[in-house]
This record gives C-alpha cells, structure tokens and sequence, in this order.
DNA sequence: GTTTTTCTGTAGCGACCGATAGAGAAATGC
DNA sequence: GCATTTCTCTATCGGTCGCTACAGAAAAAC
C-alpha cells in the first residue's frame, strides 16, 4: 500500500496498463521521508506536529496524506526506515562479529559514534520518539538535575579514591557515566515491563567493574 | 511565592497578621499535589492535561491556578516534591555507605526495587517526564522494538555460550538486559549532551564485565 | 486537442489545549 | 450582625491540534 517498490514496478510494466495516469506527485517522496525522519527523531512523535513536518518537507498537508496516510502510518514507516539506516549498526555487529565479546564492544563503540554523529540528532531514536517536550525550559530543567545526579556520582567516586579504596589514576568521571547509564537503562526497562528481578540481575552484573575492596 | 513553609509560616503567626482571612480552600493541598506527582510520573508532562489534573487532584481548574500557579510551576513543584519522596534514595546511599563500592551496590539495588515498586508508575520521573505519548499504539510499537533488540542481545549471547566462549551457567537474559540498559543509557546522555569520547569511555567500562577469551 | 486522472493550495472542520473572567458562595475579622 | 477576603463553579477565551472537502492546475493517455 505504501510500499515504493509498488510504484517501481508499475512503472516498468506502465507501458500495458494503464496505471500512473494523471498528474505525478511534483516531489521526492524519499526526501521528504528522509526529513521527517530527522523531525521526529529531533523531537519525538507528539511534539512533531503535522504542521511542524509539512514545512519540514516542503509539502502541504494533503500532498503528506495522500503520499504516506496519516501521522501514524508516516511514523511507522520513518521508525521503519531509520532502522534501516540509521539502527542497523548493532545488527551487523551482532552478525559480522566471530565473537559475542568483539561483537558487543564493536556494539558499544558505534553506539558511542553513531549516538553523537554530528549533524544529525543525537541518540537513538527508537529509544527517544516517545519523548516529547514543546517546552525547552522543562526539557532543561529535567536534564540538569540529570547530570546533576552524575555529577554526585562522580564527586562520591572522587571521594572513594582520595580514600584509597580505588586507584589513583581511576576515571572517575567515566565510572559515573558509567553507572548513570546503567540506571537510566534500568528505568528504561522497568517502564517497558522489566521486574524488580530482573533489574537486580542487571545491578548484579554491573557491580562487576568495581574492584572487590 | 509556591513554598508551603510560608503558608505554614504564616499559619502560626497568624494570630496578629491580617492573613489567613477569607475562605479557606476546601481541598489539601498535599494530597492534590501527590495526586499531580502520580499523574505526571505516569504520563509525563505533556501529555498529562490540564484538564486530567484536576480530575485526579478532585478540584477544578481555576482552584488548581489559584493554589499552585500555572502547569510548569505546578510541574515544578511535582518534580522537587518527587526528589524528596521518591528520589532520594541514591543521596541516601552515596552519602550513608562506608565505601564507593557498598554506595553503588545499594544505590543499584534499590533503584531496582523503587523502579517496579507496586502500585505506583514504574522508572524515574526525572528520567521520563520528558516521555510523552498520547498514542498508546505508538507507545507499544516502541517498546516492542526496544526489547526486540534486548532479544537479539540474548540470542547472541546463547549462541556465544553454544560456541564455547561464555560458562554453561552463564545468565544471559540479565546479560542482554545489562548491554540494553548501558546502550539505552549511552543514548539518554548522548541527548543530555555527553560527547562522544565520554561515551566510549562508558563502553569501555561496560566491556570490564566480559571474560577476556 | 480532448479526456481522464491525479496532484496541489486554500480554507476550514471539530476537538482539545492551557488559561481566565465573572458571579456567587463561604468563612473570616470586627 | 456587617464588611471583607478568598475560594469555587460555570462558561468561555484564543490558539493549536490532526485532518479533509473542494476547486483549480497539471500532466498523463488517447
């Protein structure tokens, strides 16, 4: 229904049929969809209004309906899309990696790169698109007590080191990122159904990094 | 101008003071504003009405500007109201364990236990307020991609102890769970701006947990 | 050129958003 | 009792939301 290779087959066998009569659409649907991903992606589904996405795309609102259904079905196939060329990173990891240890840390590594690309949203879209805030100053006010939570960990962990429980050359700011991201991911799960058991076994294992006293 | 101190403040002084005259308001403002916590920590900020606020705080719109101002100063109050409550059991942890290591391992754990505690919305308000989603649909295809992802982890990870690479005994459920969490918190911070070497940093931290071959 | 089909721009739909005006009710100080 | 202050209820504001009816323009098939 919304699939272009319907439309490239079409116009291969065009000449019999008697389909793509009429005026074509005067814009590229893959560009168009290429903008709205990195609308939503920017912003996330709710705050990305249909307004917000034909400007965006340089197209009017019954051009975007005709062209790709309603706000939903455009934003199934933007995830669908972004997964293919955007999210595809961890997948070929998994796959072209000999082993599960070089392919998680080539996974993480990526990760690292893709998430911070410049000139493209930061992050990972899948896992913010839910996230929406018209209001700048709330989205502010939610990440500096974020980071402020980091930097607590990261002022104790300095604390363990001028105590000799942790080596001198320790990076501490690293390790509170480390553990900030390993508790947002907690959350993460728990919102998506997780249990208290399995979180535990998530603490479990992340306690590994530290040395045993 | 919000602090209930000065209302309480005023309360006691209020025998000579010319406050306090007037009708009082019929509804406890604590009981309302824990009733705004938990409809924002459900829901997030947007998508979390007006109009939904005062059918669960049980009072109409005008007694809801009157007594905490607008939505976002309301919203305010929620969140520092909430770090109290609810959040503070990671302060608590750095500040009262003896060492780092103790700090995390409680700090861990009992995020593990607040994030799924019954009867109240799951996961941190700091972390998700920003999350808004007034498409349940949307919501569900999300979290659907994202523990796919978690299950392919897992897959991997099974194959890896087919291959001989991981112990038998391994858990590889909690071992997907724990790369998901790091990524989805990589990403989260990605967003609150962390750069790119930061982010690696964190990976490689994470990598500690895998055997070395 | 004519017909047919489809696209595009304008203009506007009903619904909900956050926020408020105004009137009357209720409880105070005196 | 009275005067004063403040709360609460109804009704509604202007604005934006996702979405679409309609008419005219444009490009194909013939």
């Amino acid at each position: 229904m919304v699939s272009s290779e319907e439309t490239e087959a079409q116009v291969k066998t065009a000449a019999r049929t008697s389909r793509l009569r009429g005026r074509p659409r005067s814009f590229d649907r893959a560009t168009a969809l290429e903008k709205a991903i990195l609308a939503f992606w920017e912003h996330g589904y709710e705050a990305t209004s249909v307004s917000d996405l034909t400007r965006v795309m340089g197209i009017g609102a019954p051009s975007l309906y005709a062209a790709f259904g309603d706000k939903r079905s455009l934003f199934e196939e933007v995830v669908q899309e972004y997964g293919a060329r955007y999210g595809s990173f961890g997948d070929r990891a998994l796959a072209e990696e000999p082993t599960v240890r070089a392919a998680m840390e080539r996974m993480l590594r990526e990760a690292a790169v893709e998430y911070t690309a410049p000139g493209r949203p930061h992050g990972c879209l899948v896992i913010h698109a839910a996230t929406n805030c018209s209001s700048p100053e709330v989205e502010e006010s939610l990440r500096v007590r974020r980071n402020a939570n980091i930097a607590a960990f990261e002022s104790r962990i300095r604390a363990g080191i001028a105590a000799g429980e942790l080596s001198a050359d320790t990076d501490a700011t690293a390790l509170a990122r480390h553990v900030g991201a390993v508790i947002q991911g907690m959350s993460q799960q728990a919102r998506d159904g997780a249990s208290r058991e399995e979180l535990e076994a998530v603490a479990e294992i992340a306690m590994a990094i530290w040395p045993r006293t």
